[in-house]
Formats: C-alpha cells, sequence, structure tokens
DNA sequence: TATGAATGAGTGTTCATTCAT
DNA sequence: TATGAATGAACACTCATTCAT
C-alpha cells in the first residue's frame, strides 16, 4: 500500500519518487525517533507512517543507526542555514541578537526542531559521530558567529562583560534551557521565553527604557 | 558468583545484606541507564555489573521501569539535600551564590550526578512519572529557594535587573548548559565551567575588580 | 530450514504457501498441546516441529492463547460436519445409531480427534472461550440431533423408554467413556469399545437375534 | 507467618505440628492443581495458601511432581473407601445401584472429587504413574465391584441384558458424562445428574411404576 | 525497485529449586 | 525443622534484517 506519492501528483519520473519515498522514510523516522527514542523505536512504525514497506527502508538506508545518522543529519541542516545566514547586518548587535532570539524561538523552541537538539542530547553519547557532526555543524560555528557578535558588540561598547567573549555559551545558555523546559515542564509551570530571553538579553546589555 | 559484599565485610544482618543487594543494583543500573538509556539497557547487564542473578532484580523491583524510577529518585534526593540544605546566610548574594557555583560543579556538573540529569532530559518525555518527581522535587523547589535569593538581592541593591526574578531559570542556565556541554562535547573543546560561571555571575552582579 | 512445502510440489503462489505454514503450524501445535497440555507446550517445540521459524507462528497467530483456541476450532469444526451432516435416512433409528456409533469409532475415537476431546476437558475450565465454543458448536448440536433420532425412535415404537429424550447424554456417554479409557486405561485393560456400544444401543433398543 | 495450626489448639507434639503442614500443603495443593493444572501451577501459591515457607514443600515433598503425585493418591483414597465398603447388603440389585448413584452424586459429583478426577483425566497421559495408580486402584476395583453387581442381577433376572456383565463401563458412563458436564458446561445447560442417573437405570433394569 | 513474509538472535520476566540462617 | 532470599534455566514474545517474488 505505497502512498508516498499523493494521487494527484503528476507521473513523476523513477528517480523523483525514490526521492520522495526516502524523504517519506525520513520524516516518519524522525516522528518515530522523537518520540521514542533510538532504541526504542521500530522500523515497522516508521515504514507504516512512511506508507512504505518495511523492506523499502533497507533499500535507501544500510540500517537502523544509519537511517538515524542520516535523519539526525538531514535534520540538522536547514536549521543551520536558517539560523547562521541572516547575518547581523545594519542595526546593533542587540537588535541582532534579538531577531537571533525571536528566529530560535519560532523556527526552533516552537517546533519539532526542539525535540531534536533533545534528541541529540539523549542519544548523543551512544553515537558519538552525531555528536561530532552536530559539534562541528552546528555548536563550533554558532558559537563563532556568536563569539563575533560579542565582540562586535565590546568594541561598540554595547557590551559592557568583556570577558564574555569567551562564553558565547552564556549568551546562549536561556535558549536551551528553553528547549528543556518546554519537553518537560511546560505543563508544570509554562514559561514564557520570549520574555526570559529579553530579560537575558537585557541582563547582557544593560536594561531599556521599555517602549 | 555474589560480589555484593566485600570479603572483609563483617557478617551482616539478613536485612543489611538485603540493602546492600538493592543498593549494588541501584548502582550498576545507573551505570548502564546512563551508559545505554533506558530502552537499550539489559537487565543481564545490570544483574552482572551487580555481582547478582538476574532474578533477584526482581526482589527488589517489579520491573525494569519501576528499577529506572526508583533509581532517579534514589539518584536524586542527595543531590537535592546537598544542595538546599545549606541556606546562605551571613554574607553577600553574590557569595552566596559563588559558593552555589562551586557546589554544583564539584558535587553535580563533576560527577555522575550530571549524567543522571541528562538522562532525565533524555527518557522524560517517556517516563511523566519521573518527570513529574523531579519538576516537584528539584526543579521548583530549586527555582523557588534562586528566586528568594534573587529577591534579597535586589533588595540589597546587589542585583540591578528587578525583572531577573521572575527568571530564575536565567541564573541556573549556565549550569546546565556546563552539564550537556560535558557529556557531549567536551572532547571537541574542554569547557571551563568555574570560569564560565564566574562570567555569568558577573553580567548579574556587575564585574568585580579581579583580586 | 524450511520444511513446510514438500519439495516436490509445484512452486505454490504466496498465499498458497502462507496457508500451508499456517496448517503445518496448527498440525505441530495440535501434536504438542495433546501430549503436554497447553502451559507446558513450548512454542519452539512446536516451531521446531512445524519446520517454521519461532516468528513465523507470530505471524499467523497473535499469542500461544489464541493460537490454542483457533487450534481447537480448527479441530473441531470437521468432525462436526463429519457426524453431523449424514442424516439418519431411510432405515430403522437403531441402525442410525450403529451407523453413528461406527463412524464415531472410526473417526474420533481412533484417531487423534480423542486427544482433542480429551485436551477440551482437560483445559476447558481455564479457556471458557473453548468451553462456550465447544458447547455451541458440538454439544448443543449434537445433542440436539441426538434427541431427535431418540424421539423417532420412541414415535415409531423402537425406543420404549419415552423419558430418555430428556437425556441424549445417556446415548453418548459409553463414547465418552471409551475416549477417556483409551487415553489412560488402554494399556492396562485394553476396551473392545466397537462391542461396547453395540450393547450398550442394545440396552437402548433391547437386544436383537444376534445373526 | 505460620498459620497452619490454629491458635486454639493445644500445643501438639513435634510429629503433630508437621503433619499437620504436610496436610495443609497438600490441601492447599489440590485446590491450585485443580484450578490451574499442573504446569500452570505455583509452588509459591501453595505455599501462601498452606500458610507456610515455599522451601518447607520441600521439606515434605521431594519436587513439584512428587507432590503431585501424592497429592493425587491422597485424595482418592477416601473416594475409594467410601465407594467401595458399603457392600450391596439386603435389598435388590437396583436398590443397590440407586444407593451407589445417589451416594456417587452427593460424594463426587458435587464435590471437589469431581475435580480430582478431571485432573487426572487432564494430567494423567503426562504422569503414568498417577494413571496406573488410579487403574490400580479405582478402576479395577470399582469395575469389579460394578460387574459383581451385574452379575448378581443377571443371576436375579433382574437385569435382562446378559452382555452387560462385559461393560460395566456401560453402567458408571453417564456418572462419568455428569463429571464433564458440571465442569465445562454447567452454565450453559444446568443437568438434572439425578434424574438422569435414574433414567439410566430405567434403561437397565426396566423402567418402574412411579412412586 | 518495492514488497512483506520469514527468520532467529535477543530480552524481560517467571518460577522450581537450593541453602544460609 | 522452618524460612524466604537467591539463583539461573527456561520461555513467550519482539524486531532488525534478509530475500524470494
Amino acid at each position: 500500500m505505497p502512498q508516498a506519492a499523493l494521487p494527484g501528483a503528476p507521473a513523476s519520473s523513477r528517480a523523483e519518487r525514490a526521492a520522495e519515498r526516502r524523504a517519506a522514510i525520513v520524516a516518519a523516522a524522525l516522528d518515530e525517533f522523537i518520540a521514542r527514542g533510538f532504541t526504542a523505536t521500530r522500523l515497522d512504525d516508521v515504514a507504516k507512517r512512511a506508507g512504505v514497506a518495511k523492506g523499502t527502508i533497507y533499500l535507501h538506508f544500510k540500517d537502523k543507526e544509519t537511517l538515524f545518522e542520516e535523519l539526525v543529519r538531514t535534520a540538522i541542516i536547514p536549521v543551520v542555514d536558517r539560523m547562521t545566514t541572516p547575518p547581523p547586518i545594519g542595526g546593533s548587535v542587540r537588535e541582532a541578537l534579538e531577531a537571533f532570539a525571536k528566529t530560535f524561538l519560532r523556527e526552533v523552541v516552537a517546533t519539532r526542531r526542539a525535540d531534536i537538539i533533545r534528541l541529540i542530547v539523549a542519544e548523543g553519547p551512544r553515537f558519538p559521530a552525531i555528536a561530532d557532526f552536530y559539534y562541528r555543524e552546528v555548536i563550533s560555528r554558532g558559537l563563532a558567529a556568536m563569539r563575533g557578535l560579542i565582540e562586535i558588540g565590546i568594541a561598540r561598547g554595547e557590551i559592557r562583560l568583556g570577558e564574555l567573549k569567551n562564553f558565547p555559551q552564556i549568551v546562549v545558555a536561556p535558549a536551551i534551557v528553553a528547549i528543556v523546559w518546554k519537553s518537560l515542564f511546560e505543563r508544570h509551570a509554562p514559561l514564557d521565553a520570549n520574555e526570559m530571553l529579553r530579560v537575558h538579553l537585557d541582563l547582557i546589555f544593560g536594561a531599556r527604557s521599555k517602549p
């Protein structure tokens, strides 16, 4: 019962259909891995959700581990692109960070991408390849960009605390907390992540006179 | 191959030995769950590591899930006690937070307890009982204490940013980041967590003149 | 080591082979359940005997209990059909019952079907669904047919004891005894079930002048 | 928690208490074996029901099989005694059989002893020792007695069908059916076993003029 | 390519049996 | 004798992986 391709779609080429199937598998696997973790996820369920036979998964991925790793890679790339491409042009560093925070909340914390990050934290130690990849592609690049911003802020006098440039992690820390909070504690005590990040920027740049 | 009791130990009572065995199981389970996650952990391995027969686990715990939950509880309680009992009397709020940070680094980040926290983040969504327990016993209590400190700091003029009291999470955020970093990225780029927390306190209280 | 299909068989369709495998499992399970009872039967042995992998059993049956119940159903149906379809045509009621007895001895008492009945007696109380099914499909139908015969016999004057129609069980009772005897005591004292049933019919219809 | 001896009982001797415990184990085992069959019965449950520690069972019985076999023996003896001791004094053979039927219904069919017989049917094939014992102690003796009665009946002219003496099983058959019916089908269709046995005697002796 | 039936190693859990106290 | 904690072999059931169609 192949349902990967919507019936209305024009008869696409062999290659296109293969790509569609592969994408369907990846999407389904993402859902399952997020919901259950690596070991507890059944490829049977992934296949069912993808509208594909179980054997088909093995035409696209060597095994469960490979699927998992490629999946995380696939899921990470867009985040990286989205978060790193808009370089802080024009305005102040605070404005740049505010824009960054806004994007992060909208595109990561409020979406399934937050779960991906939690997934990496959860399974990372068992999948060094993933931790490596994540460090290389996201962490190091993200922190470098952040450090650049901080240095500009310091140079411009927006940021008083010079040592902050040694720990760009501090700037991102509340965003990480927001992700964890969302997964685990939101129903116990909802968190206004937006406001939290604003307050944190106040800490870094000094409080603004509220508009 | 019973190895639970060290040979040198005096012939302890039935109850004592039972408690020892139980403790051995919990310790072994902790190691295994941390290393592999819930599903991938084999009770066979737990038993082997605890020096106990597989069936013995079931004399102490109803099933794997119960073992996991009780284990997290057991592992968490001492941390909570250690972190919440020494209330910062006397000195300044900054000093209190510095003491807290030092303790946290020494007792949590640098120990296996960090892994427990990662374990909670990883498996929490699948074990609501654990997330509940953790929120109730650790998060809510910890944040309440933190909020109290912040308010004192604000009242005394040590902390300028009044809104901080609404987000005690901000104060703890870098500590969380330190935990995650340690598990995933330490070998790519070692993090001086001690210094990071100090810088973060500078952000909150204003930079000190370095001694 | 698939042995379900005999080598000489023509390459059958997927569905046919599935049916063959299912039948092989049922046959193997019948042997094992008869020999050991429900609990003591190992699905490993069933699989081995059926020439099938253990997992294959679960492609056809939800679990051991379902296998057992479906098996009894499967094994019972043909007997019922065989025993109930030949309606007493033409001759006397005695002749009809003699034919019935002969069939019963040949098709049930002398075959593995006797063991099935013993199996039902043995495990019935623990499997209400089976007792229900057996009552509905075999007992009630069989007794109704028997009662019909008795009434005809009474009407025709072949049977003198009118009250017999209230207890068709009496007519079948020696057949049941034959089954139990065969399983348990045959080696201690062989029983000529054929002759026993004849004598019993003499009791009901009056002795014949032996030919 | 030993509860085998009632508190009010006088401090009995060591041997007496041991016998009491043994009896308690046998009684408990009977209940459990009847309810679950041999394999599905847990010695843990037997011990609990007997108010005895699990290990205690092994002080009295070599293993589960031995317990089962001794138990059936123990449970059978009283039945045999009760059913065989009242020898047909005085009256007619019909009266003797009517007395027998009455006793059988009261003492066997209506009691747990019926379950014992079903237990023997169920587990007999797997426990030849039990089938042997049962044949020797019950079946052969009971059928011999029955045959004796039949012969007297024939000699006296009460029983017309001479061949009946070759199949005393016919006389008992409805009683067996009553036992099976009680265990399996009573809730579907209650059976008036008393009346059934009476009708059966009418078949053997000829109908009476109802009082 | 795609399918899904079949495989069989692997794992949680149970329970008869033992034995130190 | 009696206990019940401990053992470990056994078994039902699962699921990643393969392969004939």
